[in-house]
DNA sequence: TGCTAAAACTAGCGGTGTAAGTTTTCCGGA
DNA sequence: TCCGGAAAACTTACACCGCTAGTTTTAGCA
């Protein structure tokens, strides 16, 4: 086959198919001939499309991240939009677990991560947020929002609980957080949340500082 | 050669050399080959040491991981112990930037973080609070570490301006943030470390909640 | 002293990302 | 309407990757 008729791949075709392998199988199922193959393709055509395969992965990243919900600053205040915006985003990672090693290494400058930046930065700016502040906002809620999915996803106890106790005398119980994971987890986040945005609030009041 | 006189490998030497290869180079630097020439080695010899490459590495996080100072939970106050604590974990991520990604997908229960957890549990425990919130404050700490490690590492604003001012209008000065990138890092940092523990505060003294 | 286990080696397998060059099809301009 | 160049698929191939297998020599212990 030369060039066919219709035409085959289109990057977003790529973007949604391998987005699919990496929720099934992985990050290290991707390879860029398993992708190709998965599209009914050669190996290397995908080069066509796409400059290099961490262009493809951070493409994946990028539509993943446009799922975010941030409509809520243009009709919550600040508070309840941010609190909104992060249960938004965190459910997002959750549900491609898979994928948030891609967070940790690919530059965080893709156009649905900036859009979401700038509607976020917008928004605390029209709540009276002075400029450095509400940097200094939006990039928090972006550390919790992703250590809390990094957390989730590397962290376990499932291991003999037996050695725990003999080495870690405190996390004792720990091997029993494994089927309370994602409670835990929930829970730990929304303390942050919420002891951060009243923080805040009081920061704003002029209370705080 | 066969087996040599005095030992060449150990698995710490393999480590320690891993590690500074990491911090030089970067993760991708580091394959077997290479590290078994910078061991003064023949590849597949690492293999009678560690029987994966995935082990090394992780032995390079748990290595790094091990340098974070959790004495102040002996000899302060919960509060000081966690704003101590927490600086020095995020210092050390700061300085092995390239070794973030390890902590996103390898698995948080290698003994140096187990031995962490451990003192930073038990010091909560011992400050009177509930298990339960033990553990919740244990996670959202190290949230916010990991969280902000990675961000500084991933994010970056480095493009042609007229490109954000055309697409994201409130982003029109984030360009500059390169250049400050490390304080809008320590400013967000301090601000979400800050407002969780004077809210943790607050929930202690049965203010809140 | 002799045996076993350890620690290095060499050779090689299947897979990886990607470059190079080829062929055919599509599409815009003369 | 024709035609030339870009686009999109292909095949081939390279250098490297993690890792396995089997070999040899040394070290340590009975």
């Amino acid at each position: 086959m030369a060039r066919p008729r219709g035409t085959l791949l289109t990057r977003e075709r790529i973007v949604e198919v391998a987005g699919v392998l990496v929720d099934a199988e992985g990050l290290e199922a991707v390879s860029v001939r398993r992708l190709a193959t998965e599209l009914g393709v050669a190996g290397p055509s995908l080069y066509n499309h796409f400059p290099t395969k961490n262009e493809i992965l951070d493409a994946v990243a990028d539509a993943v991240v446009a799922e975010v919900d941030v409509s809520f600053f243009a009709t919550h205040e600040w508070q309840e939009a941010l609190r909104l915006w992060a249960h938004s985003y965190r459910g997002v990672l959750l549900q491609h677990p898979n994928m948030v090693p891609l967070f940790a290494s690919g530059p965080g400058r893709r156009p649905a991560a900036l859009a979401m930046a700038d509607t976020v930065y917008g928004g605390l700016i029209a709540a009276g947020w002075p400029p450095a502040r509400a940097t200094h906002i939006g990039a928090l809620m972006r550390y919790l929002v992703t250590g809390a999915a990094l957390g989730s996803f590397a962290m376990g106890f499932d291991e003999d609980p037996q050695v725990y106790a003999e080495r870690y005398p405190h996390l004792r119980d720990a091997h029993l957080l494994a089927e309370h994971r994602s409670s835990v987890d929930e829970g730990a986040f929304a303390l942050g949340l919420e002891t951060v945005i009243s923080g805040l609030e009081a920061m704003k009041n002029g209370v705080l500082r």
